[in-house]
DNA sequence: TGAATGATGCGCT
DNA sequence: GCGCATCATTCAT
């Protein structure tokens, strides 16, 4: 019989607080199946937005035609367009009716390096993922990607029995409400992490 | 080493 | 119209 060595992410992971999520997430691989061929890489940088009682969510203020898959089954992804010219890439957390989702802000590549590289000028293999919107340029995830189920076969995450040791908690980038909130999260081992400020851990 | 800024399109008030 | 869950570049210190 065939054995699995990595087990794929599936709905009970997702079906769960978003805070528990955020840890577990880190050191967990993406996957997704482009036409271009295998793409994975290691998540190192994620931030939770949770709409109750967070002014900072797309889904605070209700639902949308725009952030509906945030009030949708956990497990789905959560794609937007912002600047005007980058995707940011979410997944959705919570029982379904109770918008939650994480956002991926950085990653390390693994397969598919030399197509990270064919989208984007960085130099280091490391800056290739290391943002939510230079993780979707290299990735070439956009708006086909929204509302997709990633217990399915083209994008999923996958478990390595990989432990993150130093998890860094901090304020999240880029908004301008809810700041107090500490629902950044990320490890701070890796290279490809965004920013490390705002640690409320002590360490250099 | 950090602050300011331009690029650029769309969702929402 | 305004502001945005960004990034790369420019400018000031």
């Amino acid at each position: 019989m065939p054995h699995r060595k990595f087990n794929k992410l599936l709905r009970d992971f997702y079906n769960r607080p978003t805070l528990e999520i955020c840890h577990d997430i880190l050191g967990k691989y993406i996957i997704y199946n482009s036409s271009e061929g295998k793409l994975s890489a290691k998540i190192v940088e994620v931030e939770a937005y949770i709409a109750v009682n967070d002014p900072a969510s797309h889904a605070y203020r209700g639902k949308t035609e725009r952030n509906k898959p945030m009030f949708g089954n956990p497990g789905f992804s959560y794609v937007y367009f912002i600047y005007g010219m980058y995707h940011c890439f979410n997944f959705v957390t919570e029982p379904e009716g109770q918008a939650a989702a994480i956002l991926l802000r950085g990653a390390e590549p693994e397969e598919g390096i030399n197509f990270f590289r064919s989208n984007s000028k960085v130099v280091k293999d490391y800056q290739l993922l290391n943002g939510p919107g230079k993780f979707c340029r290299s990735f070439n995830i956009n708006l086909v990607h929204n509302n997709i189920d990633l217990t399915g076969e083209l994008i999923y995450f996958e478990d390595r029995n990989q432990k993150v040791k130093n998890i860094i908690e901090s304020s999240r980038i880029g908004i301008k409400s809810g700041q107090e909130k500490l629902w950044r999260f990320y490890d701070n081992d890796s290279m490809a992490v965004s920013v490390k400020k705002n640690r409320n851990k002590v360490g250099v």
